[in-house]
DNA sequence: GTCAATTACGTTCTCCGTAAGGATG
DNA sequence: CATCCTTACGGAGAACGTAATTGAC
């Protein structure tokens, strides 16, 4: 037995004889001439192995195999169109869900503008954002817990990334500092031995670490996990502090100055990162252009 | 947006190339140049309204959009692939139902041997006999209870029917009846003051009580439900009575006697009815002549 | 005689295969 | 450069339409 071929026209065919009895005029709404229909019907007899219509020229009712072969059809007939709607509602971003991982800074600079923006245009569409950390950001797109991350670039070959801007560093200090009233420090001035760090875990303190200058002015100072903390100590004069661009939001509070650290080497990278071989959904395309147009503005 | 059409080998060829993520695979598997599985899978695309698969020459992966779509067809498929099977168990009668209605004498005499038969031929089709008088059996039929009735003919303009033998009727005696040796007896002679009868509800009676010789015969006898008691009755000397061929199975009992009632008008016709409009199911149908079958044996 | 389904036959269009093109690792 | 998907193009077969045929009421 060959394999047989139906197509949806076939059911509509067939659903529309067996709803009108009439060869005609189930013809009519099909849109095809009565003979091609007469032809259709028959074919997908042949196919089915069963007669499905008892015709005499003047009535069309369904044999008893082709009544129960209705209500296939139409349960099939259904789950198809569910199919094909669902496809489209997540072509049109009618529905959809798309979830990112950003760094913390990032998750509250940049952000809640790009999502924004992205909820007007997709309403529909369930969005995630977890704030964290450069690793745990990359664990969870590893894993397909998120479609994308915003982390601080560093072998990602893994990953395919877009360099969303190349961030300096600042010099964090109170107005009495002696560097306060500086235009820029270098590195090595930034780094004296009043220098505040975060936990070796964030990305920011591997950076810097990394840093021939810093290393050498093996500091002994403060460490702490959070930026608000960080900003409220050098506020007390406790010490001073470097810190990327995108956290100064931390320490606008009086008598703090940010000044900019002039080193070349001195600069982290905030890349969006996506799967290499897993495509993105359409939804998450979407924010992903969303994203790297932010970084841009 | 033009309706779309798509076939059962759409969806064949889009799942083999969502597990094999190969073309050239998938095309053979389908039995198709690697060519027009290219092409048909565009199509498929481009009735989705969205991209299915990622493709880079060198990977075949499915987009997300395709992956949920995955499953749909799946479940669609395997729909399909059970209606069909669904009705070719119908029709080469792996599986069905089959009802009829029977006179009880029919139910019992012809009706063994035809369901033995017909289970013989068809042993998954499951079997419902009902022995049930003429109007009974006719109502059942009338409301699809049944498939197709055995009755005593009588306005029968409602059915298709095929007639399956026109029954003498006999007479019943003891041997010690006056006519109990004669080798065939007319009804003026049958229908004497010990007549007994049947219930007015049975087909037998009334046909019976239609003959004017019977009419005008006002027996007073005995009136009982079933032919076993008649049978009984008689065999005690209490009166005789007739009834039409295909009950004598009730009577084979010593002593007593079955004359033929040699009267052209008393004749009964077993019919085999059925409806006009609903065609048989392809069970019924083999029923339906097995019978048939049996009424000329 | 009329209405309606089937059959006949010529036409159109979809689908397939061969072959060339292009991209990727 | 080898692999493999896509595009181009010509041909075969399926599907369609017009028209003639058959059958039922």
């Amino acid at each position: 037995m060959r394999s047989i071929n139906i197509s949806t026209r076939d059911f509509d065919a067939f659903l529309a004889l067996a709803q009108t009895q009439h060869f005609t005029r189930a013809a009519e709404r099909c849109h095809l001439s009565q003979s091609a229909f007469s032809q259709k019907i028959g074919r997908i007899e042949a196919s089915a192995g069963v007669r499905l219509f008892e015709r005499s020229t003047r009535h069309v009712t369904l044999t008893p195999e082709g009544e129960v072969f209705v209500e296939e059809v139409r349960r099939i007939q259904n789950d198809m169109r569910q199919a094909f709607a669902g496809l489209q509602d997540l072509a049109q971003r009618r529905v959809g869900r798309v979830a990112v991982a950003a760094l913390p800074s990032v998750a509250a600079e940049w952000m809640p503008q790009v999502i924004a923006r992205y909820r007007a245009a997709n309403p529909r569409i369930k969005v995630e954002l977890f704030d964290a950390l450069a690793g745990a950001g990359l664990a969870m797109l590893r894993e397909g817990r998120v479609d994308m991350a915003i982390t601080a670039g560093e072998d990602l070959q893994e990953f395919d990334c877009v360099v969303l801007r190349r961030e300096k560093f600042f010099l964090v200090c109170r107005d009495d500092h002696p560097l306060a009233n500086r235009r820029f420090v270098s590195l090595a001035q930034a780094a004296g031995p009043d220098m505040m760090h975060l936990a070796r875990s964030s990305s920011v303190r591997q950076h810097l670490q990394a840093q021939p200058a810093v290393h050498a002015a093996h500091a002994d100072g403060l460490e702490v996990e959070h930026l608000a903390t960080l900003s409220a100590l050098i506020a007390q004069g406790l010490g001073v502090s470097v810190v990327p661009e995108l956290t100064l939001f931390h320490f606008r509070r009086e008598r703090l100055r940010a000044i900019v650290v002039r080193d070349p080497a001195l600069r982290r990278s905030i890349v969006l990162a996506r799967h290499k071989a897993k495509a993105l959904s359409i939804a998450a395309q979407a924010m992903f252009d969303e994203v790297v147009a932010q970084s841009r503005a």
